[in-house]
DNA sequence: TATTGTTATACTCTATAACTATA
DNA sequence: TATAGTTATAGAGTATAACAATA
């Protein structure tokens, strides 16, 4: 199979997948920016919006934003921050966790529907394929490509 | 490798190609959806603005500032239709047709660093892997996953 | 009466800059 | 003087609804 079928076919899959996932979280009330948020602090435990802010790669002033959405759903309180009154912690509600718990299930379900059906061994050349593309494309981004 | 792994891998990628293919449209004074409207142009000749719209899955209020935005670049232009004089057809000045070349070009380009260190037998069973894994996805998006 | 494209308007997501309150 | 977060404002990108010209 010619490289451009085959980078069609991966674009194919990206928009697909991209779909599905935007999907996914609308269903749950959440955006991509508001699910980020959300996984960073589950990964990362509570923290201030600067830190998340630079953590997402977004501006201080759309994390208020997006935390005060989330407050309203009920997704994350904010608490004063024990050593600046400046600042807040912005923490997962019980209900947050929980969702979290749901989506990481949905997360290895979907990837049992779309790899389950692989013997073990086409399973490790594959990773060893997507792995290697994976960090092509890094270098790739990271360099500006021309 | 686990089936989450690979799910990871992949998303990974899906993440840093969009990251790539959006930052290539903008160097070249594109956005997604203007590099779409001109690739549908490419592959189906002049058209309706509302044929555009139905295409593209965009509203037919978008399609008139898209094209007016793609007027205004110089890539396309607004004809008369001949059969209908309440429509346009919107055609592609030759501009835009060099710069679709280009664009192939660095197309075909990348698809040889992403897989031209392949075999020819790597190349075809990787194929396989994804033509199926696209395949599970668009009737996983088609059908409404849960 | 239905369709093509436009004007008017609004919503989402993002950004920068100025401001308040702390540090 | 610098930092944390907010208010004010703006700019993409998208949508629906009402309207004019034409079918």
């Amino acid at each position: 199979m010619k490289s451009e079928r085959l980078l069609d076919t991966l674009l194919t899959i990206t928009e697909a997948l991209g779909a599905d996932m935007d999907r996914y979280l609308r269903d749950n009330g959440l955006t991509t920016a508001r699910a980020h948020l959300l996984w960073t602090l589950h990964r990362g435990g509570p923290a201030k919006q600067r830190d998340l802010a630079a953590a997402l790669g977004h501006s201080p002033r759309n994390v208020t934003t997006l935390v005060d959405e989330l407050v309203a759903a009920g997704h994350v309180i904010r608490r004063d921050h024990p050593g600046d009154r400046r600042a807040f912690l912005v923490e997962l509600t019980p209900q947050a966790v929980t969702l979290l718990e749901v989506m990481a299930a949905s997360h290895v379900e979907l990837a049992g529907q779309l790899f389950g059906h692989l013997d073990a061994r086409t399973r490790n050349e594959l990773g060893e394929q997507l792995t290697g593309l994976a960090q092509r494309l890094a270098t790739l981004v990271g360099e500006e490509r021309g």
